[in-house]
RNA sequence: GGCCCGUUGGUCAAGCGGCUAAGACAUCGCCCUUUCACGGCGGUAACAGGGGUUCGAUUCCCCUACGGGUCACCA
């Protein structure tokens, strides 16, 4: 009796669906891939930025993955037509690329690729009641016509109770509803969602395995929620429920603020008669909030900063993040990278169990730790193809004058570079241009200024008479020699040591002398190698410059 | 407030019943050095608190505290 009046109510609700779940299995059916072989999925809602949070994860499902021989595939998760962003699914699609995460199916700029599609919850509607209007004949779901209004006065009079919101027991008005009044309700036209049967009991509780917080104690379900919106379009949990399983996804990769409707998602699957996937709730990047000193999740809304286009729009190579987020992920990886100079980041053996059950905080300075690191082992050549990339949409000034002159910005960054231990000045590409800016004309500036104990008319002697030997072809000893020399007409110590040994008989020593050199031709007390810097620049801009300086001391 | 997760130095973290409790970043000092950077050496700095279990707890259990998350027709 009460299946009739099931299967009546199914008909009435979506008359429209003529395909049964046998249907889609058959449309669907299980991958054929070896034993142990991972199948993920990245799967955000087109809301509007990719956050850094996004890319943290999606690196965890593109491991997996990849590093199993699986299936990595994107799914845009567009049931909510009010949140979404113009342009969102473009933007991830572009963001993902750009950090080297590739989809072996999924969403892509012209359409689907892939047997598993449509990839956009939007397109999916007929799967979706296809399922839903089988639990209704099974007398697992049913039409909820409240109104919004109807329900927050159920939940106000709950909270002033103290007892739990929600919409189950006495308050799931629906719930048991006469057949002829849904049909009189249906009648009017009213819209309605759709909602589980809950069989859980509040309070009871049962143990849970997640691949990252291991055994945990989860609480039933026992609340009658939404899985069809009045729209006729499923709500996340009922989407994924039903594209995990569709799209056979084994492992199901998500922020741990997914944990307390892990309840409800087992229902649904035991419901659906789903075989679960496996769960790896991660633990979440978070940030420390100005404001309140504490930490907290990172907030899309309110850390513009940690947008990914922030941090590409900074200069920080798309490597750099991504061999950051590694040592977040594993903090074996850092060990490994050491050993590992050369290898790229996939080489790596991932793990799952070293991914860490609680958060971290973001750290800006070792991910400038790392940029140094892996831009310092770059050539010359990646170097300068990197930077006038990123100048080029970010600082059109720089990218003028470096590529102006490639030999020359080429030089310019090979100056300490290679060997054992190169320079490592740059953590990003922005740090370039106050790094090299005194090489160009157009950026020089007089930055530092020499110490007053030193006399005008020591340094100009100095300069004047570095001008009047300077010979650019001198390797450097004898570039040195003739700097010693001046030293010691002026009354400076040729070598330090002596000036340490004495320094009352000298005026100082040919370290300043240097340096009176140094601030003439690079506008600072510091800079590379002095030698270096004047080959690459060449005489006739040195000498430019010493004049210009001398120039300026009267 | 209910429920869930977490808690080793400032940060990321090794550890998985017996250790002088690793390492990296940051920080400080020294060395190298014509400046800076690199590099080398060294220092400061941690098991949230209280109960158990045990011959022995950072490690296992319980409680408390603190931190985080979540309680929508958003994902």
């Amino acid at each position: 009796m009460t299946d009739n009046i099931n299967l009546e109510l199914a008909e009435l609700l979506y008359p429209h669906i003529k395909t049964l779940p046998e249907d889609m299995e058959k449309r669907y059916p299980p991958r054929s891939l070896p034993e142990g072989v991972k199948v993920t999925r990245f799967a955000p809602s087109p809301t509007g930025y990719v956050h850094l949070g996004n890319i943290y994860g999606a690196l965890i499902d593109e491991r997996l993955a990849h590093q199993s021989g699986g299936v990595l595939f994107l799914r845009i998760e567009d049931t909510d037509a009010k949140r979404e962003v113009e342009g969102g699914t473009e933007m991830i699609i572009e963001m993902m690329e750009k950090y080297g995460i590739r989809f072996d199916e999924g969403a892509t700029k012209d359409g689907d690729k892939g047997d598993y599609g449509p990839y956009r919850q939007s397109q999916r509607r007929e799967i979706y009641q296809t399922y839903a209007k089988q639990l209704v004949r099974e007398g697992k779901a049913y039409p909820c016509f409240c109104t919004p209004e109807e329900l927050n006065a159920i939940r106000e009079e709950q909270t002033a109770q103290k007892l739990t919101p929600g919409y189950y027991g006495k308050w799931a008005v629906w719930r048991d509803a006469d057949i002829d009044k849904v049909k009189a309700e249906l009648a009017k036209g009213t819209p309605f969602v759709l909602r589980l049967r809950s069989e859980g009991t509040e309070g009871k509780s049962f143990k849970f395995n997640d691949l990252v917080k291991g055994t945990i104690d989860v609480t039933e379900n026992f609340i009658d929620h939404v899985i069809l919106k009045s729209d006729g379009i499923p709500d996340y949990h009922f989407a994924h429920a039903v594209d995990d399983h569709l799209m056979r996804t084994t492992h199901v990769v998500r922020d741990e603020s997914w944990l307390p409707s892990l309840p409800f998602h087992v229902e649904l699957f035991r419901a659906l008669g789903f075989k679960l996937p496996k769960y790896i709730h991660t633990a979440q990047v978070m940030k420390l909030d100005e404001e309140t000193g504490k930490k907290r999740k990172l907030s899309k809304r309110k850390d513009p900063e940690f947008g990914l286009t922030f941090f590409y729009q900074s200069g920080y190579p798309v490597i750099v993040t991504l061999e950051y987020l590694m040592t977040l992920l594993n903090s074996n990886f850092e060990e490994w990278r050491m050993q590992n100079p050369d290898k790229p980041y996939t080489d790596f053996p991932f793990s799952i169990k070293k991914l860490s059950p609680s958060g971290c905080l973001f750290d800006f300075d070792k991910l400038n730790d790392i940029g140094r690191e892996v831009i310092s082992r770059m050539t010359t050549d990646e170097v300068y193809a990197g930077v006038t990339g990123w100048a080029a949409e970010y600082d059109y000034e720089l990218h003028t004058a470096l590529s102006s002159d490639p030999d020359y910005a080429k030089a310019v960054f090979a100056i300490g570079r290679g060997g054992k231990k190169p320079r490592k000045d740059l953590a990003k590409w922005s740090d370039v241009k106050p790094y090299v800016s005194f090489f160009y004309d157009e950026f020089f500036a007089l930055e530092d200024k020499i110490e007053d104990r030193f006399d005008a008319g020591d340094i100009r002697a100095a300069l004047e008479r570095f001008l009047a030997t300077y010979d650019e072809a001198d390797e450097q000893t004898v570039w040195f020699d003739k700097l010693k020399a001046i030293a010691a007409e002026l009354g400076f110590a040729p070598e330090v040591k002596f000036y340490k040994q004495s320094p009352e008989n000298y005026k100082g020593h040919v370290g300043d002398i240097a340096m009176f050199l140094r601030v003439a031709v690079t506008g600072r007390l510091n800079s590379p190698d002095l030698y270096e810097v004047l080959q690459v620049m060449g005489q006739r801009r040195v000498t430019a410059r010493v004049s210009q300086f001398i120039g300026s001391l009267s």
